[in-house]
DNA sequence: TCATATATTTAGAATAAGTCTAAAGTGAGA
DNA sequence: TCTCACTTTAGACTTATTCTAAATATATGA
């Protein structure tokens, strides 16, 4: 089969991704990390499996999503987000940023790290940060 | 100042804080109330409720200690607070403040308001910040 | 290739945090 | 005192997540 589609070439695939933190990169985790990877919305681990269980080339059970997202978020693939009490949300975005939650919708917005990176410098020295994770309530502009 | 300082009711008691927030003060409410005023450990509620279970004139189960948490995270004399997965801690600072999680012990220090207070002006006119919380992870000096 | 080892997926059982339910207890006011 | 509304309680239930053990799939080596 030689009808390779150039377009959907353009942005490094999921399995190249996988490939490169050590992830051997089945099926299963692969539509999982695209789903990720193409999504904005934050989902928690029932909202992947019901996103990607329908159109789907592959069998997929609900302890395979939990496998797969800790096995991405160890392999550094992806992060949590805890923004609410009982649920953990995920986020293919591993830049170092911050989340907004509109208050309003329940919509989660990436803050980048360029828009408070000063934080890190306010403690002084009486604390060593390692890092640290600023979330935002209010409401989005015409949200 | 006398030597002997008889007067142990120095700071406002549990149950002035609760009539004060419009709950009422049963005796179950004001012990976890107390509890929770002397404690900078920013328990779970399973740690609430076996630390108060003990040395009580009154007995006390799980659910009201879900139901007197909730009710006071709904008059405002306590916080949640979210540093982990899968559970949900308290906090009696009701001031504006956040938190820095020892990655070495795992403590939770309150970090006031005013060492991180510019963030809020951060975001500029795209969103309108209600309010927002830092997080931070690292060592503190001597932990 | 085949055999075998290793890793992954799976369904469903188990666990843990939290909520719900319905009955019993408590207490303020008529 | 009686009553009504509120609170507490034990235990059932729910929900999110992890665990288990068997089945599948993949990789390796002869």
């Amino acid at each position: 089969m030689t009808a390779h589609n150039h377009i959907t070439e353009q942005i490094p695939s999921a399995e190249q991704l996988l490939l490169s933190r050590g992830v051997k990169p089945t099926p299963q985790r692969v539509v999982i990390a695209e789903y990720l990877l193409q999504t904005e919305s934050h989902p928690t681990a029932d909202e992947v499996l019901s996103a990607v269980a329908q159109a789907l080339p592959v069998s997929l059970s609900r302890a395979t999503v939990y496998n797969t997202l800790n096995t991405l978020k160890e392999a550094g693939v992806i992060k949590e987000v805890l923004t609410e009490p009982g649920r953990v949300r995920y986020d293919a975005n591993i830049s170092h940023h911050h989340h907004f939650v509109d208050v309003k919708t329940g919509k989660i917005v990436d803050i980048p790290l360029n828009k408070v990176e000063a934080i890190g410098k306010l403690l002084g020295d009486q604390y060593k940060v390692h890092g640290f994770q600023v979330l935002f309530y209010g409401e989005v502009e015409g949200g």
